[in-house]
DNA sequence: CTTGTTAGAATAATAGATTTTTTGTTGACT
DNA sequence: AGTCAACAAAAAATCTATTATTCTAACAAG
């Protein structure tokens, strides 16, 4: 009788994760895309309504975003979104073009033709994506967003290191809160397309030095955009909303 | 009636931490120490019963432990110890080299007086502390191990950059599981405090270059001596025990 | 003797209930 | 009026029970 393999199959496939996988990739999704604003309390109870979980699968989630430092958690007050200031983006955007730059180097030297072509391919479709929403410019396209991570992931892929690419990561992924908050503020100004096409033309002539530099200005740009804009991004505490919404600082995608 | 801020007082004294927190950071030292050995099954209801805890408080600090690199987590089956293997302590002192290198440089720019105080102490404890255990030569010290740490931290404190500490904290404590491994291979051969003096005196002498290659050097010996053990630490898979033990892999410090 | 299957035991994941702690509010006292 | 303590409501932390999955090993068939 076949049936046994059948049923092993089915029960594999409905779990290839874990709920608490889920959880912490929702969650984490969030965060980066700024619908859990910085500072803001998260509730637990909250949580699990919003995203359809139970308790622990919350708390395991936020325990693991505690240390990737997109949660911060005080000891018997819960946990908040980790805080932003103009201080962090300005250090963090030092860093991150610092170490983009050693990863880039490195994959220059490294990289391959199957490195070139997935660079080119990671470009194009960057390039063809649109970087806003097309029915309400104010939001970044998701869409972009994900082409965009995809692009700068391809350009140092060849690496070869996985220690420096794990710290890359981290850093990339603490840049995108901000550079999604820069999103409503900076109209057009800028082409992103030309920065990329540089960065990649300089990488795929090995010319290390050019890419490192495209690409320490590309980052801080971003971060100028938004630093120039009087810093507008501050948690407002307890400010009389006009009544409109609960009091819930938190807004989540799952409502 | 003065009873309350008296009730409160204690209430506040009697938790300054949370059980979990608690948990987290007694896994973290044994993690750190190869009490628990990488590549170990982490079977949550022991490792309650060795540290006291209950499901939830150890699952919450492996899931913190997870996304610092220290243990790995298999959808349906549970949390290892992180795996280690002579291609990731190859890649881990190349990048740490760097990182420690880049924290180095900013701190002998920007170190005043104090941080030149406060590093000058650190290596006066660490010189007089045993490296290993006086009873028994074949461990490492945890004084030792925790001046260490401390000199390390004192050399690049004023780095500046938050950032950039952070990183470094994550790539030192990686590290510090091999280091711990190498304890019991090479006996003797090397000056530590000889090194760390060096160290030392460029940086106060404010020779940025020197007290980088020192520092790089530094930390590559310790992997040499690791690597030219024909790498002895491999897990080993069910071999047959001599049934002197129960069949843990694991073993904690809170049994 | 090897390979594959299956029942049972062990363990991980999920869910929910209970206990502490914090927080917000009311009311007494200076 | 303003300050401080007691109380009540909310939320976090802890603990326990239940369900689902994996692992072990015994057993049957080739």
């Amino acid at each position: 009788m076949p049936g046994v393999r059948y049923d092993a199959a089915m029960s594999r496939s409905r779990s290839a994760t874990t709920h608490t996988q889920d959880t912490y990739e929702r969650l984490r999704a969030d965060l980066l895309a700024c619908r859990l604003r910085p500072g803001a309390r998260l509730t637990i109870s909250d949580l699990c309504g919003q995203l359809g979980a139970n308790l622990s699968a919350v708390r395991e989630a936020l325990s693991r975003l505690t240390s990737e430092g997109l949660v911060v958690a005080e000891p018997q007050r819960g946990f908040r979104v980790a805080p932003i200031s103009a201080d962090e983006l300005r250090d963090l955007t030092a860093v991150r073009a610092d170490i983009e730059g050693m990863c880039l180097e490195r994959a220059i030297a490294a990289g391959d033709v199957g490195w070139e072509s997935q660079l080119v391919a990671a470009f194009h479709r960057l390039s063809r994506t649109p970087e806003r929403e097309p029915a309400d410019p104010q939001r970044m396209n998701e869409a972009w967003s994900a082409a965009h991570s995809a692009f700068h992931e391809a350009l140092v892929s060849a690496c070869g290191s996985p220690w420096l690419l794990r710290l890359r990561a981290i850093l990339y992924a603490q840049s995108e809160r901000y550079r999604r908050l820069s999103v409503p503020l900076a109209e057009v100004a800028r082409d992103l397309n030309r920065e990329h096409q540089a960065i990649m033309e300089a990488a795929l002539a090995r010319d290390a030095g050019q890419a490192r530099a495209l690409m320490a200005r590309h980052v801080e740009l971003t971060t100028r955009v938004l630093l120039e804009q009087s810093w507008p991004v501050e948690e407002k505490r307890a400010s009389g909303r006009r009544a409109s919404r609960p009091a819930k600082e938190a807004v989540a995608s799952a409502a």
